[in-house]
DNA sequence: TCGGCTTTTACAACTTTTTTACAAGTTGCG
DNA sequence: CGCAACTTGTAAAAAAGTTGTAAAAGCCGA
């Protein structure tokens, strides 16, 4: 379901962070999944409340809040990176992408083709 | 069926751990072997449940803990890490990991090509 | 009926989930 | 800017749910 070149996502089986199973409670695991298979895009909060609780629209709860926290905490370093806040709105499971060097004076682009 | 340094399981003929013979009873070897049959897979309550029992979906028991108990107990020092718990879900066999002794100053990666 | 196997019962121990309470962060407006 | 209103982060406690365990009761075949 996802997959780079650190996380390993699938329905089936562990998720797997560097190569080291992640134990995951059921819930943690909804949430994971629900955001990563919609990675890269903004899954409002009470949208995740109701596939992944089953509440209903309006139902104040701060769990989503906590699973949030935890799943990030799991991820460690890279938790904030995955999984972002969009304020007022929801989350987004972001991909990772491998910080590139900064291209610098010394190398001029037209000279950088890779 | 299933084989490592310590324990046997055949359908045909008796479990065997560290060379001594198992008295399981019938429903422990059927657990068991639904659990070896999918090593490294996690077998859901409610399947063992109804493969094992024929119970249907929904039956409050407890039996299924019980004889997980017993199978632990009979498979001595190894139970709890051959037969793990997923809470909430179900249990799973997991196949025996020598611990490998770690790699020391004296043993650089390099020359240590298995 | 006896003996062994299985199931239930009852409670202890444990894990997960939810709530609570407050801190910290964000937004928009005068 | 600086404040008020609102949203999210966080730790810790409470609540809910699940599994472990011992012991008793039930079942069934020899």
């Amino acid at each position: 379901m996802y997959r780079d070149e650190h996380l390993s996502i699938e329905q089936t089986g562990p998720v797997e962070l560097d190569s080291r199973r992640l134990t995951l409670t059921r819930k943690e695991f909804e949430l994971l999944t629900m955001l990563a298979r919609n990675a890269g895009e903004i899954v409002p909060r009470d949208i995740l409340l109701s596939t992944v609780w089953g509440y209903c629209e309006g139902t104040r709860t701060r769990t989503l809040d906590v699973h949030i926290r935890r799943l990030r905490r799991k991820l460690g370093e890279f938790g904030d990176t995955y999984i972002q806040t969009v304020f007022g709105v929801g989350y987004r499971f972001e991909r990772y992408r491998a910080a590139r060097p900064l291209l610098t004076y010394s190398m001029p682009a037209y000279a950088a083709t890779a």
